[in-house]
DNA sequence: TATTCGTGGGC
DNA sequence: TGCCCAAGAAT
């Protein structure tokens, strides 16, 4: 066996995470489910989502035919909502076109939705032993490290050396290895201060032993987040009922339930606003517009009434500033043949598939914790 | 090829 | 506090 592989195996036996959930299971829906899970999320944001998610919907299935809302609710606060889409999707196609089993090549794994080669090669070694390479951000930063390699990480040219590389590591037992390497990146070979005392590969880092641990992997330039600006609508009927509207599948936030939005200038999309304006400022002109915007899409007599005071969220890749509007109703009805607005009893919707800064908001209102 | 997709932890 | 980063994939 390869030297390295062989010393992050026996680091493995004695320091991996071996109580993690899902490595108490072969199952391939498991397996799969958990990759899904742990895109780009750390184990502990993920690891209470993975039990709800399994506790309701137990297998292929059952996820395959289960509500959109449903999946999305038991995603909720857990980020890049597209996931949840694909997986309902790929759910559909492992029953529909693999007989209910998760397919067993690499080729065919990749073609289920939401499914990447490093995904697929998760599954395939974990579910059923095939000695398939990952390449996830801790793998990466491994071999970065234990190699020395300068180049632009997220280069195409670097990508596909890693993979080499990753593949030429890998040893038959890559299920074991995957974790290893995994979970060595995730406790030993951290981002900033790696704990290389501790590293079972500290004779064999290249990084190490050029003393550039802690200057690798290559940082890349940051561009500046845009800042963009809106307004959530908060009515409630006579009924004490808060108005929500689904958003469409693509975007941000796809398929979500979210307060009605609006820019300043009434329309549907948050604009971007520099430093020096201030669109979200009260004035009768953006009133106006605001106004105007929602009784027209909602179909509603609307009256505004407060605003409140500006907030934030913050996304990878831009900031959204935002102020709730208050309104009255007058009259009662939504027109809508699309089904994508609805009234909810507060509690309803915070059962609904939100995204964060909108349950944070109604959680307020209905005086929950 | 470069953007677009969330959210919370940690320093 | 502000910024970086995370078990990536789709478009």
């Amino acid at each position: 066996m390869i030297p390295i592989a062989e010393a992050l195996l026996d680091w493995y036996a004695c320091h991996g995470r071996h109580d993690l959930p899902w490595r108490q299971s072969r199952d391939p829906y498991h397996l799969w489910l958990a990759e899904i899970m742990l895109q780009q999320t750390q184990v502990e944001s993920a690891r209470p989502y993975y039990a709800r998610f399994l506790q309701a919907l137990p297998s292929w299935q059952a996820l395959a035919a289960a509500a959109q809302d449903q999946v999305l609710a038991l995603w909720s606060g857990l980020g890049y909502y597209a996931r949840a889409r694909n997986a309902q999707r790929a759910a559909q196609e492992v029953v529909t076109r693999f007989g209910g089993h998760f397919p067993n090549t690499l080729e065919a794994a990749v073609t289920l939705p939401g499914v990447g080669r490093s995904t697929a090669a998760a599954v395939l070694a974990s579910a059923f032993g095939h000695r398939q390479a990952i390449l996830d951000a801790n793998a990466r930063r491994v071999l970065i490290r234990s190699h020395a390699i300068d180049a632009d990480p997220k280069a195409a040219a670097t990508q596909q050396w890693l993979w080499t590389l990753a593949s030429a590591l890998t040893p038959e037992d890559a299920h074991g290895y995957n974790q290893a390497i995994q979970d060595l990146g995730a406790m030993i070979c951290t981002p900033r201060q790696p704990r290389c005392v501790a590293c079972p590969l500290v004779d064999r880092c290249l990084a190490h032993a050029q003393g550039r641990s802690h200057a690798l992997p290559a940082i890349v330039n940051k561009a500046p987040k845009p800042q963009r600006c809106a307004f959530f609508l908060l009515v409630v009927d006579t009924e004490g009922q808060i108005l929500l509207e689904k958003r469409p599948d693509s975007g941000i936030w796809g398929g979500l339930w979210c307060l009605p939005q609006a820019a300043p200038d009434g329309g549907a999309f948050p604009v971007l606003c520099s430093g020096t304006l201030h669109p979200l400022e009260d004035t009768p002109a953006v009133r106006q517009s605001l106004q105007a915007a929602w009784s027209r899409r909602l179909g509603l007599n609307l009256q505004l009434r407060a605003l409140e005071e500006e907030q934030q969220h913050v996304f990878t890749h831009f900031q959204l500033r935002f102020r709730c509007v208050h309104a009255r109703v007058w009259g009662s009805a939504v027109a809508d043949s699309a089904a994508t607005l609805r009234w909810h009893r507060p509690a309803d919707a915070l059962a609904q598939g939100l995204p964060t800064p909108i349950r944070r908001i109604l959680r307020e209102r209905s005086g929950g914790c």
